[in-house]
RNA sequence: GGGCGAGUGGUGGAAUAGGCAUACACGACGGACUUAAAAUCCGUUCCCCGAAAGGGGAUGCGGGUUCGAUUCCCGCCUCGCCCA
């Protein structure tokens, strides 16, 4: 090997070292204390991997590697997340089966990640689409089916006419597929249920037992989203048929001077008269095509169809009009509500647009203006009059549930999880329908319901999903009985795997069961979870949902899966863009003083800070990056950038700038000539680099353990530095350096490890401990302030007392000069930190 | 509109519990090496006044508490995310 530092040639020989020695690999032992710390596993898409997701990769194997250091025995597995919609998609184009395409997939991600030289324990690499794990996931299917947490239902799903396929959520937008424009309906299907809401208030009450970012709790939390407040039963003043109304504000029934159906409502047909049926019909139409959130939205104009019909308000036999309007989601509550415009500001609004009667019920506001909100007496309520909000509250509940008129609920936001997809690529759902009609599981002996071959991915002409192609395979007998059954042509969605990839992990090649108990209770919960923001929600509440039935199921020991979140930021990148607003590629562009232009034209261009994307011309690859700097660079700099939370933009210099130390560090240690350098020395190491040693263990550790990781890189960078002047190096204390940097360019560290003289690898040798005697200095040196302000520094052996100290800081010249002629009327002496005079 | 987070040099950022603001790095500038360039090494680099010694100012803005505030409190501005 040449002298220079030959990143590609360490790497390489270390990650196959690693490899092929099984470095990493994890068993349960009883003796040690485990530790569990887990990346969000990624969806191996085709592009390959981001410089976004090694950013978390990095943070948690160095937490690995410093834990195994720390004796801990460490869980730290990588997997694929691998069921989803652009392998489909591809599938459709193509013809190529979507598991060829994700295994390919599958490999560039593991080359790129293990090109890294992070420490996963391959054996237990695990891939949801694999039928040895998806058998499980079914599983867990049956076991929430068989508690009675799964049921079918009509539901609205997007559908696409022109594409003759159902669409998530998040393709559509404005009531058209995102990539093509053709427009997008609901159209109401069959589908399967999950009921989170059951879980609704312990996955709420649970929170406050999380370590977790308070952002993401409260998201949830939103998500969530309890209220208290009353059922209302009203009647339809012409047929006498009662709809039910949630409204957080009971108190407030007297004021009802309208209600408002979704146009989704089940009523809304049959209570419109003839005469309003053409407005009521066609508004009907208008409001399919737009999403929950355009139609919550405050700023758009209220728009809504009176039906004709009148219902009777019950506390007092009003007769209100009845109204639909979009901005009523069926989805919520019961998609209907009373309309209080005096004291509701999407009802005020909607009152002013149509001309509807407001009355006050409430003082305190003036309603002339704009509805009032805040608590106040009430008024115009007989019954209520003189109450407050909260008593008034009391007291119509109360009321209300005497005469059989409505209760006292809570209510959430959370909806039930439309848990089924019209898609091939997903687990099957492990149940089968007899001639009656009748759903059963199927018997876990019978586990996985593999998916079937297929020649076409589309659905079917019908609008059937893609499964109903293979007719043997929906058509086939009960395992039991053997009568004729058909099985379920839907397929899970995407998070299905995800839920409990977690517990896999734990025993991923066990064949009996999805975990064993003894493995689930070693290494669970998971101590360390990290992965981005965008996850807030969805996962990690569906999976705590899971582990919660599991845990009741007694399948597992605890009640939430992950004690402890972190959310790394994203990487952004600088962008350039001519006058035109045209995107350049960064190597077509160079600096030029404060601004940028492009080197052929010397055009000027404008840069600024973006999330990477292709359209950008911004994305950086990192396999380039490891290529031409290498893992160790890699994995530094993007530690380096600043706090692992925040968001933050990439540049090559600063890959260079980290490189640059790693090429010093390397020099400490190794001559011109490729042997071990000359001042690395047995015995006369310079005497003030123990002490430098010390500073930098001790601020290392302390960084890690806060996941300060960029202070600690720049703490190392400190010592190099100091390093690089000495003229001699005790060798101990150097390996003990180079232990400190191994967690985060472990690749050198193992490298140089190996050439002073030790045999084994470096991943188990344990951490350095600093010694604080030998952090005392000969002299410290103490700022002395006169009224707040820095004058001088005095120089004092440390057990110095405060009487010398301050004698030392009044005798000093230049403190002279700024107290004389003055009475010091106060002293403050702040042990080891620093002196202020107060003068007169 | 509500909730959460952020705002520090030309740039990314640092400042454990209220105690030397700007660590570390990038960039820029100057120098060494080189025929030259790159790479590398050394030095300078918050702003203003000053030849220097030194002085003054500065952590989004305005107040407050304190001997002392990037840090705590009150009011405001801007940006980001989430919710409405």
């Amino acid at each position: 090997m040449t002298a220079a530092y030959d990143h590609e040639a360490i790497e390489t020989k270390w990650q196959q070292f690693w490899l092929e020695n099984k470095t990493f690999k994890a068993e349960i032992d009883h003796n040690k204390p485990k530790y569990y710390v887990l990346d969000m596993f990624p969806y191996p898409s085709g592009d390959g991997l981001h410089v976004g997701h090694p950013e978390g990769y990095t943070a948690t194997d160095i937490l690995a590697r410093y834990k195994r250091m720390r004796g801990f025995n460490v869980l730290h597995p990588m997997g694929w997340d691998a069921f989803g919609l652009p392998a489909e998609r591809h599938a459709v184009r193509t013809g190529e089966h979507p598991a060829i395409i994700t295994n390919r997939n599958c490999d560039t991600f593991r080359r790129q990640i293990q090109r890294l030289g992070l420490s996963y324990d391959w054996d237990r690499e695990i891939n949801t689409t694999d039928p040895k794990y998806y058998k499980w996931t079914q599983w867990i299917f049956t076991v929430l089916y068989e508690r009675g947490l799964a049921y079918e239902v009509e539901a609205p799903v997007n559908w696409c006419p022109a594409l003759n396929t159902v669409l998530a959520n998040e393709e559509v937008k404005d009531g058209k597929y995102v990539e093509t424009g053709d427009p997008v309906e609901k159209r109401p299907m069959r589908q399967w249920m999950l009921k989170i809401t059951e879980y609704a208030e312990r996955l709420l009450t649970d929170l406050d037992t999380l370590d977790w970012p308070e952002g993401i709790k409260a998201m949830q939390r939103e998500w969530i989203g309890r209220s208290e407040g009353a059922d209302v039963v009203f009647t339809v003043a012409a047929s006498g048929e009662q709809f039910t109304v949630f409204t957080t504000r009971p108190d407030t029934l007297f004021g009802a001077t309208y209600c408002v159906l979704a146009p989704e409502h089940p009523l809304t047909q049959r209570i419109t008269t003839e005469e309003q049926r053409p407005d009521v019909e066609a508004y009907i139409k208008t409001a399919e095509r737009k999403s929950a959130q355009e139609r919550m939205k405050e700023e758009v104009t209220k728009t809504g169809v009176f039906t004709g019909a009148y219902a009777i308000n019950p506390v007092n036999d009003a007769k209100v009009p009845i109204w639909i309007a979009d901005y009523v989601l069926a989805e919520y509550g019961y998609g209907a509500i009373m309309a209080v415009p005096a004291h509701d500001t999407r009802d005020y609004e909607f009152a002013k647009t149509f001309n509807l009667p407001i009355i006050e019920v409430i003082s305190g506001g003036n309603i002339e203006e704009k509805a009032y909100t805040g608590d106040g007496t009430l008024v115009n309520s007989q019954i209520l009059d003189g109450l407050n909000v909260a008593d008034a509250k009391k007291k119509i509940a109360a009321w209300l549930e005497e005469r059989g008129l409505g209760n006292g609920t809570i209510n959430y936001k959370l909806r039930d999880w439309l848990f089924s997809r019209q898609r091939y690529w997903g687990e099957p759902f492990p149940l089968v329908r007899t001639n009656d009609g009748n759903v059963q599981a199927v018997p876990m002996k019978d586990l996985p319901v593999l998916l079937p071959e297929l020649d076409d991915y589309r659905p079917t002409e019908d609008g059937m999903p893609p499964l109903a192609r293979a007719e043997d395979w929906v058509n086939t007998t009960h395992p039991e009985t053997g009568a004729p059954v058909t099985r379920e042509t839907n397929t899970m969605p995407q998070w299905a795997g995800s839920c409990w990839y977690f517990l896999r992990f734990c025993d991923p090649n066990n064949d009996n069961e999805a975990f064993s108990q003894e493995a689930e209770q070693y290494w669970m919960p998971v101590d360390l979870y990290v992965g981005g923001a965008e996850h807030a929600v969805l996962h990690l509440l569906y999976s705590r949902f899971w582990h919660k039935v599991l845990y009741d199921a007694g399948y597992v020991h605890t009640n939430e899966f992950a004690m402890k979140l972190f959310n790394q930021g994203m990487i952004l990148a600088y962008s350039f863009q001519d006058n035109q607003g045209k995107y350049h590629y960064p190597h077509e562009v160079e600096r030029d003083g404060d601004t940028w232009k492009l080197k052929a034209t010397g055009e000027p261009i404008s840069a600024q800070i973006e999330k990477m994307s292709k359209s950008r011309y911004n994305v950086v690859n990192p396999d380039d990056v490891v290529r031409e700097y290498g893992a160790d660079a890699m994995r530094l700099y993007e530690m380096f950038m600043g706090p692992l939370e925040r968001d933050k933009p990439w540049t090559e210099e600063g890959v260079q700038g980290v490189y640059r130390f790693l090429r010093r560090a390397w020099a400490l240690f190794i001559a011109d000539d490729g042997a071990l350098h000359s001042r690395i020395v047995v015995t006369g190491g310079d005497e003030n680099m123990a002490r430098e040693l010390h500073k930098t263990i001790k601020a290392v550790t302390n960084d890690i353990e806060n996941m300060s990781f960029n202070t600690a890189i720049a703490r190392m960078m400190e010592f190099v530095n100091t390093a690089t002047k000495a003229t001699a190096l005790d060798k101990t204390a150097m390996e003990q350096f180079v232990l400190l940097l191994a967690p985060f360019a472990p690749h050198m560290a193992e490298e140089l490890w190996a050439r002073l003289g030790n045999a084994d690898s470096q991943a188990y040798a344990p951490w350095p401990e600093y010694d604080d005697t030998l952090l005392v200095e000969d002299a410290i040196e103490i700022p002395v302030q006169v009224l707040g302000k820095l004058r001088g520094k005095i120089s004092v052996p440390p057990d110095a007392d405060k009487t010398m100290i301050l004698e030392a800081a009044k005798a000093d010249a230049k403190i002279k000069a700024h107290i004389e002629g003055k009475t010091i009327v106060k002293e403050i002496y702040v042990p080891g930190k620093m002196v202020n005079l107060v003068v007169k």
